[in-house]
DNA sequence: CCCATTAATGCAAGCGGTTGCAGCCGTGTC
DNA sequence: GACACGGCTGCAACCGCTTGCATTAATGGG
C-alpha cells in the first residue's frame, strides 16, 4: 500500500499537520522537522493524494477536455497548446473523447466534473440547454459553439467560408457544392449561413449536402453526391473530407483541380503533404486551446466573464482549386 | 454550490447512509424511501461525488492512458478501442499526452496515480527503472514496450520490419536505409535488430539514420541523409516518417516509387489516401487497446498476471515500393 | 522580572462519501 | 407469549488530507 500522511508522520515523530504544511505550506514548519519529513516521505515514497487534498481545498489543479473526435487532426494542435498553456499555470489536462456522440458527451463532462477545475467542451454535438445546465454544474468554457451567457472560443468560420466561397467565385465558379458537417455541429451551421450569404452575393449557386461525418469516409460518401449535381466546385466542412472528397471524385474519374476544385476548412498540417496540396481555410486551433484554457483559470476571478473569443480565421491557397473547366462553360 | 449527499439526506428526511445506499446498493433500501430519496435528489441537481467515493472504495472507475504523441496518427485507433472496452466495463479514460518528454510522463503518472484504477503507458520514452518505480505506485500496464515483470501489450515489429526488408530485398534492393526513430523507443530499437538481421540474411547493406523525430518534419529531415547515401529503398519508423521521407526524396528530385522506394510501419488511416499509396506494416492498435484494457482491469483479480501479448503485425503493400531501377544496376 | 510577540507545532473539525454493526419493528413458529 | 429472523434504517468510524485555532516555548522590550 502507498504511504500516507499518517506514516510519514510516524516515521518522523510529528503530527500529520505538521507534514501536510511541509508540503503545502514549507514557510511554516522549521527547517530541521521540514528536512527531517522530506527525508522521511522520501524514503515510504510518499505522494500527497492529490483527490483527497482537492475534497478539502476544492481545487484539483486538472482541467478537462473534451472532444468530438480525438482522431481529428483538427484536435491535436488545439489539445497540445491546451496541454503548453496549462502546464505553465501548474495543471494539468485529462483528455476525453467523445466519438461524435452527444450522450457520451454529457456523461464523460459528469464524470470528470468533480475530479477537475473546469471543463474545455470542444466542438459540442448536444443541446444548448443541455450544456448550459452543465455548465451548473462545473466551470466550463465551449470551443467552437457561441452560446449566450457562457465564455466560449471559436473561430471565424463564417469568414473563413466566406473567404473560400469569394475564392471559388473569383476564379469563375458558379455552381458550387458544400459538403456540409455533422448534425448538431454550431460550425456546420455558420459556414453553412456563410456560404450560402456569400454564394449568393456573387451570383452562384450553392448545393448543400449532408450531413455528413467530418471524416474522409464522409467525404468519400460525399463524393457521389457532388459528382452527380454536376458542380465544379465543393467546399468540405472540413479537411478530412475535402481529401475524402477527392479520392471519391478520383474514383469517379474526376481529376482535382482539373474537373473539381476542392477546399477544405482548418489547414491541418497534413493539407501540405497530399497531392493536390490541398486549398483550406486556416484556423487558428493552438490559439483557441491556450484561450480556452487561461479563459477557464480565470474563471476563479470574476466569476461569470463571459467572454466571447473570436479568432480570425485565414484562406491558404494551395493547389487543389483553379478556373473552372473550359468544358463547364 | 453543488448539492451533496447530506442536503438530499435532509431534504428527504432520512440519513445520509440510507441516501449512499440508496445509489450504491438500491436493493438494500425500501422502495418508498428510495423513490422519494431519487426525487429529492433529482430536484436538487445531486450527483455522488466520485472523488470523495474513490477516497474510501480505493475505485475511482476511470483510467489514465499517456501516449507520447496525440497528434501521432496512429495512436487514436488504440485510444479509441480503449476507451470503448473500457465503456464496456463502466469505466473512463483519461488521455494525456506528453509531447514526447520523458520528464513529462513521470509527472503525468504521478498526477493520474490517485485518480485512476490503472494507466496504460504507451510507447514510453523514459527509462526501465523508472518505469519499474512508477508501476510500485499505480498499476501499470506498458504498450510497446517489454520489461520483465510487467505486464505488457507489444506488436511484433520485429515481424513487421522483417517482413518489411524481405519485401525490399525481394524487389531486388541490396541498398537500404533504415530512418529509425527517437531515442528511448523500444519499438525503433526492435525494429534495428531486427531489420539488420533481415538485411544481413538477404545480402542487402542497412544503412541506419537517426534517431529522428517520429513526425513527418522527421521524415523530412531524415530525406537528406537518405538522398546522399544513395540506396534505392528506405524502410521509415513509422508511417508518418515515411511521408516526410517521400516528400523530402521529392525535394531533391527523387521519385517515389520510380527513384527510390518508400515503406512505413503503422498503416495508419492516412496511407491508404496518399499519392502513391503507402506500403506499409499493418500493427494492430485497436486491438493493443482492446488488450491493454483488459489486463489492467484484470490486474485485481490475481495480482500480478505480468502477462505478455504479442500480436502480430502484416506488411501491405502498396505504391510507395517498386523494384530497383535500372539505373542503380 | 513580567508581559506581549512571534515561531513552531498540535488539536480537531471537516471535505463527501461508504460500510460494518447495532437497533427497531413486524411476522411467523413452537 | 417468548423467540428467532429478516428487512430497513441509523450510528459512527473512516478514507487522506487541510486549516483555523489553541498551545507551547523562546524572544525582546520596558
Amino acid at each position: 500500500m502507498p504511504a500516507t500522511i499518517r506514516d510519514v508522520a510516524r516515521a518522523s515523530g510529528v503530527h500529520i499537520s505538521t507534514v501536510s504544511r511541509t508540503f503545502s505550506a514549507p514557510h511554516l514548519v522549521n527547517v530541521e522537522t521540514r528536512t527531517r519529513v522530506l527525508a522521511c516521505a522520501e524514503q515510504l515514497g510518499y505522494r500527497p493524494n492529490r483527490a483527497a487534498r482537492a475534497l478539502i481545498t476544492g481545487r484539483t489543479c486538472n482541467i478537462g477536455l473534451i472532444v468530438a473526435d480525438i482522431a481529428n487532426p483538427f484536435f491535436p494542435p488545439l489539445i497540445k497548446a491546451a496541454e503548453s498553456q496549462a502546464r505553465k499555470h501548474d495543471h494539468h489536462i485529462f483528455v476525453a473523447d467523445t466519438n461524435e456522440d452527444a450522450i457520451a458527451e454529457e456523461e464523460l463532462v459528469r464524470a470528470l466534473a468533480k475530479q477537475v477545475d473546469g471543463v474545455l467542451l470542444c466542438s459540442p454535438r448536444m443541446s444548448n440547454s443541455l450544456i448550459e445546465q452543465l455548465s451548473r454544474e462545473v466551470p466550463l468554457v465551449v470551443v467552437n459553439r457561441q452560446i449566450t451567457g457562457l465564455p466560449a472560443v471559436v473561430m471565424d468560420v463564417a469568414q473563413g467560408a466566406r473567404l473560400a466561397i469569394e475564392h471559388l467565385t473569383g476564379l469563375g465558379h458558379r455552381s458550387i457544392a458544400l459538403a456540409a458537417g455533422p448534425r448538431g455541429s454550431w460550425t456546420s451551421k455558420e459556414i453553412r449561413r456563410s456560404a450560402a450569404a456569400a454564394a449568393r452575393t456573387a451570383g452562384a449557386d450553392l448545393l448543400v449536402t449532408g450531413p455528413n461525418a467530418p471524416t474522409e469516409d464522409g467525404g468519400l460518401a460525399a463524393a457521389d453526391a457532388v459528382a452527380k449535381a454536376g458542380v465544379t466546385a465543393v467546399l468540405a466542412y472540413n479537411d478530412l473530407m475535402a481529401l475524402g472528397l477527392i479520392e471519391g471524385l478520383h474514383g469517379r474519374g474526376l481529376r482535382v483541380p482539373r474537373d473539381v476544385s476542392v477546399a477544405g476548412i482548418d489547414d491541418i498540417a497534413l493539407s501540405r503533404l497530399t497531392r493536390p496540396k490541398l486549398t483550406t481555410v486556416a484556423t487558428p486551433t493552438a490559439a483557441a486551446g491556450r484561450a480556452a484554457v487561461d479563459m477557464l483559470l480565470a474563471y476563479g476571478d470574476d466569476r461569470r466573464t463571459t467572454a466571447l473569443i473570436n479568432l480570425q480565421t485565414e484562406l491558404v491557397v494551395r493547389e487543389s482549386t483553379s478556373t473552372v473547366p473550359e468544358k463547364a462553360l
